[in-house]
DNA sequence: CCAACGATGGTCT
DNA sequence: GACCATCGTTGGC
């Protein structure tokens, strides 16, 4: 079941953690939300809504449950979910993606055969679904892409965000303890910023 | 294993 | 002209 409006328009925080467990769904593609990041509108420097409205963070302000994507870097895409008030910026940073379906036209994609590999960072997982720019400021409400309901209830945990120079300091990242389709999963197995496990 | 680096282009000052 | 919410590769150990 696609999720609506209600869930779109809870605190981003509390959206940012209520989509781990949750499907990504993009055509015949999908897969679950096993990391995410929040973006607020007040006191966050790495927000890209902290200096004020501009062409390419309008869609921030806009009303909750719309994509804001991105170009990062000249080549990658950044997909993000609208959250908060209208006016004020706020967003959620989908990091990373268990794949569930459609993983052979993902493969292809990514050029890899490897699962873990294919979704695992924010870059890759918009390569792998084919999410661009061209999907910036379409509401998840209706059409292909959608957050889709599940009964999973992950451990969460929680640690600084990453790749930032601004704002690195905040505790605004949530992942799924122990999946291993989360970014830098090899690397620190605890992930740079520990944390104890939030309940849930 | 891992740290360092370059690719690459839109956006903002 | 500087700055990126990144990633794959390279070269050292």
């Amino acid at each position: 079941m696609p999720l609506g409006k209600n869930f779109f328009k809870q605190p981003t925080v509390d959206m940012a953690r209520a989509l781990l467990g949750k499907i990504l769904v993009f055509g015949d593609l999908s897969g679950i939300i096993v990391e995410t990041e929040a973006y607020l509108y007040r006191d966050d420097p790495g927000c890209h809504a902290s200096r004020g409205q501009t062409g390419r963070n309008a869609p921030m302000f806009g009303p909750a449950g719309h994509a804001y994507v991105y170009l990062i870097y000249g080549m990658y895409h950044c997909l993000n979910i609208v959250s908060g008030k209208k006016g004020e910026g706020e967003a959620v940073l989908i990091r990373a993606i268990e794949p569930v379906q459609g993983i052979s036209l993902m493969q292809k994609r990514r050029k890899t055969k490897k699962i873990e590999n294919l979704c695992n960072g924010p870059g890759k997982l918009t390569q792998a679904f084919g999410i661009t720019r061209r999907h910036n400021n379409l509401s998840l409400l209706e059409g292909d892409l959608r957050i889709h309901n599940s009964r999973i209830k992950p451990l969460i945990c929680t640690s600084r965000r990453i790749g930032l120079s601004a704002g690195k300091e905040l505790e605004l990242r949530f992942y799924i303890d122990g999946n291993r389709f989360v970014s830098g999963f090899n690397k620190n197995l605890n992930n740079a910023g520990q944390k104890e496990r939030n309940k849930l």
